[in-house]
DNA sequence: CTGCTAAACGAACATATGTTCGTTTATCGA
DNA sequence: TCGATAAACGAACATATGTTCGTTTAGCAG
């Protein structure tokens, strides 16, 4: 066979990314092989490689896409929520729950396939990672210098909260009981809360 | 060659689940291959099959210990708590930090890994984490009743709780700067008061 | 129209990998 | 002491898998 009527480069190369995300999220990268991606697109094993260059890279720029977008998101969101610590924090949590929902095969495989890369791909994940935790750091710092928050250790309890609003949006089902708004709403209560009556 | 001077089938055996227990955790089950494992413990790839069945048996045995232990754990330590529901919480929530540390990668490979297990194996094990769940969804409900808990849905603040609490510990390194009691103290304040200061 | 490039294909290669087989020899109960 | 069994081995098999190659044809710029 040759060339298909109809076919479009870029189209195509969507298609694999969407396909990719699917069957790494399903299976795990190790687990996805190349024939059954080819097959998902529709197009044979060989031709993947006229929209990339090997399967590692394939996932390097899934995960290089994904991070991207989260840090730019972010501080976009950062810069339109003001200056008051509060609505600064709140913001941060209400932006990483949407996300993770929206995007919650992307966040999986970002965040359980770092193993995977190659180690110079890796350390390049890694490093706008440590660059995400550090925005939440920073509102952290923020609210406890202005008295606002009780923190045994910033540190700490951004990762503890970063593990709780990302893990729970695994579980996240669009058919579900609840929708996103109220999916925020009560993680961000948990987080600024937690669980113990007010008295 | 043939049967090695001192050979001993129990030890070998425990030889290869450790040593599949920290493969599997650093590059994931389908990417650890056996002839790695049988390297690692220091046998030829034929002898594995001496102690194990087959590659989906050894993970399924993995995790079955895991999560027997687990819940025994969890029973036990429940039983010796009383029946003061603050006290029983936080029983579970030191426990559950405290054997999450201990056994961080059991506990990564039982999360993680579900998707490489065959459907009926992988139906058993959701079911003992189902049964896992449950114990702390009582917890919640146990303190709610009594007036000792503020919960949105006792449901999801158990995930929440149990994503923050669980997630930490893959971060958890034993010569970090802070030890398991520490670490306990901080999550069990912050799954039980958040982060916001109380007035 | 025409030719260059993009985008597809089938086929094959080299290697990796789970597993089996026949064999060998240490261990241990009778 | 002796034989059954346990526990190891090397070698091989069948298959899976990432990737390359040469070829073919559609799309599009000139």
């Amino acid at each position: 066979m040759a060339r298909i009527t109809g076919s479009n480069g870029e189209r195509t190369a969507a298609a694999i990314r969407q396909a990719a995300l699917r069957l790494i999220h399903e299976r795990g990268f190790a687990a996805m092989n190349l024939r059954e991606l080819a097959a998902a697109v529709g197009i044979s094993p060989a031709s993947l490689y006229n929209h990339m260059s090997t399967k590692q890279s394939l996932l390097f720029d899934l995960m290089l896409e994904h991070m991207t977008a989260l840090l730019e998101q972010t501080d976009a969101v950062l810069s339109a929520a003001g200056t008051e610590p509060l609505a600064r924090l709140e913001a941060f949590i209400g932006h990483h729950v949407l996300y993770h929902l929206e995007r919650k095969r992307e966040v999986y495989i970002a965040n359980f396939e770092l193993r995977a890369l190659d180690p110079a791909n890796a350390a390049r994940i890694i490093g706008m990672r440590h660059d995400y935790e550090a925005r939440l750091i920073d509102l952290l710092e923020e609210g406890a210098a202005t008295g606002l928050l009780s923190l045994g250790d910033a540190r700490i309890s951004a990762y503890a909260m970063l593990a709780m609003l990302t893990g729970v949006c695994t579980g996240y089902r669009p058919d579900g009981r609840l929708g996103p708004a109220e999916i925020v709403a009560l993680h961000t209560r948990l987080a600024l809360e937690g669980i113990l009556r007010r008295v």
